[in-house]
DNA sequence: CCGCGGGCCTGAGAGC
DNA sequence: TGCTCTCAGGCCCGCG
């Protein structure tokens, strides 16, 4: 599911019932993420304080008193649920639904401030880890990461750099997380047609030639940075999973120029192209071969 | 080192 | 209604 936008209205539904509250209980419903919880996973975080919520590309990091830091990443179904009324009377995700919603929270947080944070992710790939705040530099799921993609020094100059001596596509590139922290296939199809930049193109063009800066690196990274800020702002693209943590819908979907869209007239006033489809790396890819090139 | 394909899981939707 | 097949916002790992 969770591409950075998604993540990212994910931490900000959970900073003002997280920050300062203690974790008075945690529930371990499943142990079976991604990898499996520790045995003293809820013991660890059982009276600490959050001091903070932070996000590292598509991961959530909850800063604890402790020192220690909670690393989660959603995977691809994962979501969280806010509650105030207390665990087992929260409403389903769709009226009709019955208390079989729990099925798929694997792990629940009972706040000193009252609220009841649930963790859903039917598909199971999200995972949750425990980490020293000392030790995050070299922890192995963050130590690759590229440069995040909203910061300072995520620009033209350092994306041509990371994009000159790779042999793929664009695309490909695009979704590499070391190239780049926090796009996913929906952004990058989205970022590439705002570029007007063909999927298909090899990622080592948009490189800098003979020192001098490539206007496709500067249109790309416009591009990126553009989307990512509008998706946010909407709350994030919500497709099957992604939920806002009250349960309300992320919007993005809505201004989708490609994604999903094959056979349709490409939206760019003038461009008569249509939306294709094509597969890259195992993955669909949307784009109008007209305007993008 | 790099790039690719497989695999991890469940659920939704299409087609028969 | 029900079965089978394909596909899905991600990412680790092993292979060549």
């Amino acid at each position: 599911m969770p591409e950075l936008p998604e993540v990212e209205t994910v931490r900000r539904g959970l900073e003002p019932v997280m920050q300062g509250a203690r974790f008075e209980r945690v529930e371990t419903r499943r142990h079976d993420l991604r990898w499996p919880l520790p045995g003293d996973f809820a013991a660890r975080l059982e009276g600490q304080t959050v001091s903070g919520l932070g996000r590292r590309a598509k991961y959530l990091t909850v800063d604890l008193a402790s020192g220690e830091v909670l690393l989660m990443h959603l995977g691809m179904s994962g979501s969280f649920r806010v509650s105030h009324e207390g665990y087992e009377r929260r409403p389903g995700k769709y009226h009709h639904e019955q208390p079989q919603h729990l099925t798929h929270d694997h792990v629940v947080f009972h706040m000193s401030n009252g609220a009841h944070i649930a963790f859903n992710d039917p598909r199971r790939f999200g995972c949750m880890k425990l980490i020293p705040r000392g030790r995050l530099a070299e922890e192995p799921l963050l130590r690759a990461l590229g440069p995040e993609p909203l910061g300072n020094t995520f620009d033209a100059a350092m994306l041509a750099r990371a994009c000159r001596a790779k042999k793929t596509s664009l695309k490909a590139a695009l979704l590499d997380q070391r190239v780049v922290a926090g796009l996913g296939n929906i952004y990058v199809c989205e970022a590439l047609y705002r570029a007007r930049l063909s999927p298909k193109r090899r990622a080592s063009t948009v490189a800098s030639r003979a020192g001098a800066p490539n206007p496709r690196a500067v249109a790309l990274v416009q591009a990126i940075r553009d989307v990512l800020n509008d998706a946010i702002r909407a709350g994030g693209s919500s497709l099957r999973d992604h939920r806002r943590t009250d349960g309300e819908l992320g919007l993005f979907q809505h201004q989708f120029a490609v994604y999903d869209r094959e056979g349709e007239r490409c939206p760019r006033r003038r461009c008569h192209g249509t939306i294709r489809r094509i597969v890259q790396a195992g993955r669909s890819t949307f784009f109008c071969p007209v305007c993008q090139r």
